[in-house]
DNA sequence: GTATGTGCAAAACCTTTGCTATAAA
DNA sequence: TTTATAGCAAAGGTTTTGCACATAC
């Protein structure tokens, strides 16, 4: 026997209570535990993602660095950016359609998911407890175990809409 | 939150009806429409992307094609890839967190989501109207206009979880 | 002091593009 | 015949890597 969640009055679905950042202030924790060494560029880099809410690029990511730090090298950045990807404490986050590059946003304590304008790439985040429920649907119907879900919404924000050319 | 469970029979979700090559095949007179030529390196791309579900990426079909026609060219690929895409015949689909290279399948006639496996690759195509009362939820509280919705999850299939060395 | 990390440059990838010959219409 | 397209090779953009020096531990 299923159970389904049914909505009242007022939606399931809320924009995310920011609370970000308590991951990435135990990075300096978690690299030392992996024998991994704290370096200025390390923490420059780890104090960027931090005050952004996230969802940089690396190029992004490296041009504002750049700016505090000029002379720390485009393979710093790869090479922390994939540091911090394979320790978990960064994650990938396609948005767009077309978009080439991979974003990345330091992991959240609440899973949550993602609305991208396409115009001024504005992000919006938001929770629902009923994505949560379809993963659990597709777990039993298809006997998988899950991972990771990502719910992705992509078309024009309040002020884009009417913007279009 | 104001939210109940309700006892139902059946869940929300379901594997997709994978119909799909309706779109593909009306493909021909697309391109003709647009005063494109129907060649034979179009029709042979056409037709692998028909016969697989789609979710290959571009290596995947210039090598599958190049069985056939050992001359073809890889930029040729890209170059009707581009094309289909911009015809809105394929759409990009970004399936697991780490994938570098994109995938895409071939415009299906309703709407359906994916989970893939992290191990074997295999992907599993499933339906279910939540993910669009959801949508419709964002679209009325955030005021966003959405073009498109994906969901997707990643893991292990049933036949891959106990397998994981 | 030892080993890891950085910067730099080169290499490795993936994708696009300019050109000429080919082939679709 | 006309014009779009294929093939090829070269270029463009992004990410990774090898190496010597610097630096965290």
């Amino acid at each position: 026997m299923l159970l389904q969640m049914v909505r009242t009055k007022e939606g399931t679905l809320k924009k995310a209570t920011g609370s970000r950042g308590v991951t990435l202030g135990g990075a300096q924790g978690l690299l030392r535990a992996m024998g991994k060494r704290i370096t200025e560029q390390r923490l420059l880099l780890l104090e960027i993602l931090q005050e952004s809410k996230g969802h940089l690029d690396v190029e992004e990511l490296y041009s504002r660095a750049k700016r505090r730090d000029p002379h720390i090298n485009l393979a710093t950045v790869y090479r922390t950016r994939n540091l911090l990807k394979e320790s978990g404490l960064l994650e990938p986050t396609f948005l767009t359609q077309d978009s080439r590059r991979e974003q990345f946003e330091s992991k959240p304590e609440v899973e949550h998911y993602h609305f991208a304008c396409l115009r001024c790439g504005k992000v919006i985040e938001f929770e629902s407890p009923l994505v949560k429920q379809l993963e659990q649907e597709a777990k039993r119907l298809f006997a998988i175990e899950i991972t990771r879900g990502r719910f992705v919404l992509e078309g024009y924000c309040k002020d884009c809409r009417g913007n279009l050319e």
